[in-house]
DNA sequence: CCAGTATTGGATAGATCAGTACAAAATAAG
DNA sequence: CTTATTTTGTACTGATCTATCCAATACTGG
């Protein structure tokens, strides 16, 4: 047919995001997507169409290798409903450390830092995060509602504020990463939230 | 002596930090920011020297807006320890709504927005956020204190850790805000991080 | 009223931005 | 080897970015 492409698609898209992740969507140049990848503008243009596409892309490839680990925790029969939620809890610092740039302080969280620099100006990433939020809060109900029948999780409050109190803990963690949080106290932070689901 | 400014300097600067906090910064232009204020360029350089700096002082100034409300409830001696808490969280559930530009979606917190889009890269902004959060930090400690001595804190966790937890809830109840989340779910939130501190 | 000084508006500079145009290069099919 | 087709590198476009320059303006102290 004719030329073939001399790089992997997935690899140019994997760094993108990275590159979004580390700089965010603005202080990111098309530039910098170049060196990021590799590849030249055409290359670039001529697979992802925009920016603002490449962004989406790499956004909703963020989204899907988080999420397919954590939903697998978060819908582990073999655990009891709490520890579910204090093993997605580490898995979360966890990725605080596995992804750095520099040693002081973590990336962060693309949706989180999406959520902060875009959801309220761009309704299609808004879209993009409100789905995924959806998704996440219905894993979190069914461990929370697991750990309510196997009896690990006492609090009479409902699994809908708990779910949304866990999501939001996870978001507190993440700010803390970002804002310089060491280690342990991203895991205190953890493990006194696990004490509202038992009181 | 010479001729005198026709504007006043605090009201451009509260117009400007309203524009970083809605826009962030890198959306932010600097033609945004004479439509915010009111200025042309020159009387905006003159007074605030360049983008950046007019950034550092209005993330002080935003700093100083929101701290000393907080710090009256923290320190108000006349409360027990947990109230004193709660009254914090209410604060910040309020303030999502008391400034807003749009129906659907929070502007966020300023200083959380920064960490995100900026503390990585900008030493100057990351050393003003530290700072103000030793100082929350160390507000949270002493209201955490009182109320572990006036019986309304029960958990035997140590007040630094739970200083560490409040500090995340309330991040995380801020970007859950920006999220889109309604203000019960922001209550509901609170309340259930509230449960940690007795359990 | 005058001299001195700071502010102001408008024009401009130079860099960088996202995105495009186009021709050379490379490959597969015939 | 030719032809059709896609990729790729380079140069470029027009817009926008931060910041500066400068002359006109307006005010104060003497």
């Amino acid at each position: 047919m004719a030329r073939p492409r001399t790089f992997d698609e997935e690899r140019a898209l994997d760094a993108a995001m990275r590159a979004f992740w580390a700089k965010g969507y603005e202080a990111t140049s098309t530039q910098d997507l170049c060196a990021a990848t590799g590849l030249g503008r055409s290359s670039i243009y001529n697979t992802f169409t925009s920016k603002h596409e490449l962004f989406r892309r790499a956004l909703n490839r963020y989204i899907d290798l988080m999420s397919v680990p954590q939903a697998e925790i978060l819908e582990d029969g073999e655990r009891p409903g709490f520890d579910r939620i204090r093993a997605l809890f580490a898995r979360i610092v966890d990725t605080e450390y596995e992804y750095r740039e520099d040693e002081e302080r973590s990336m962060g969280c693309l949706t989180v830092n999406t959520v902060v620099e875009l959801a309220r100006h761009d309704a299609e990433a808004a879209a993009l995060i409100e789905r995924d939020l959806g998704i996440r809060l219905r894993l979190l109900r069914g461990a929370l509602d697991a750990g309510r029948r196997d009896g690990t999780i006492t609090t009479r409050r409902d699994t809908e504020a708990l779910a949304r109190f866990v999501n939001a803990t996870i978001g507190g963690i993440r700010i803390s990463a970002q804002a310089g949080a060491d280690r342990a106290t991203l895991e205190s932070i953890a493990e006194t939230a696990l004490d509202a689901l038992r009181p």
